[in-house]
DNA sequence: CCACTGGCATAGTCTAACTATGCCAAGAGG
DNA sequence: CCTCTTGGCATAGTTAGACTATGCCAGTGG
């Protein structure tokens, strides 16, 4: 099965919505779930993800405390703020409208 | 109706589409066409069209030629090539493959 | 004559996802 | 004991591509 990107601008909205699931998650965690609910087709590169992660912070989206995991590591637990509901919902009906739009486009006869 | 961008790779997709659908356009006929299309949602800027076009020309996914418009000016027409089909192709299945598996993990409960 | 519109084009900026790399700690295997 | 692998965070640098701003030229209309 072959890689695919994710495109640019959505990252934020897989991110956020994954916290809004599982409500509290480390960097690991987040990658591992977005691929793993996408069925493999998305896959998030740790390049990718922290500095979308510092980003979120700094935008307030996202607050972060360092803890321990299960299997004993120290990680950085995230968590998302009241803003980042808001984000959440900002983004979810962006994707759909543009999303929608374009669709329109490539199913028009 | 505020503006939105057309996510970063689905502006070829969008042109594709679109030649693939009119069979020969010139620049300002494309952008109209699709911001028609999308019921106004997706605007495409000259600064976006046209270096889209020429990356385009580039990959022998579409050719042009100089013509006259029906208001008698100067106009570049483009069209698809059997690369540029094939290609279309391509992009629609790549776009449904990562928009659902994007859906899916929105849509996750 | 001049402003407007249609049309093409480029230079330069900016966002954000990527590659590559590095660090550190905890277990596992020899 | 030591090395290897794995989990985990982080950054520097590259790249793609959509944007803003701007310029040019040719018709047309007031």
């Amino acid at each position: 099965m072959q890689r695919d990107e994710i495109p640019p601008g959505t990252l934020y909205l897989l991110i956020l919505k994954s916290l809004a699931r599982s409500g509290e998650m480390h960097g690991y965690e987040i990658a591992d779930s977005i691929q793993r609910v996408s069925n493999d087709v998305l896959q998030v590169e740790e390049g990718s993800l922290y500095p979308a992660l510092q980003r979120m912070l700094i935008k307030g989206w996202v607050i972060a405390k360092w803890g321990t995991t299960a299997g004993n590591r120290r990680a950085r637990y995230y968590q998302l703020t009241a803003a980042g509901r808001k984000q959440l919902a900002v983004e979810m009906s962006q994707f759909e409208r543009v999303i929608g739009a374009i669709t329109r486009v490539i199913e028009a006869v």
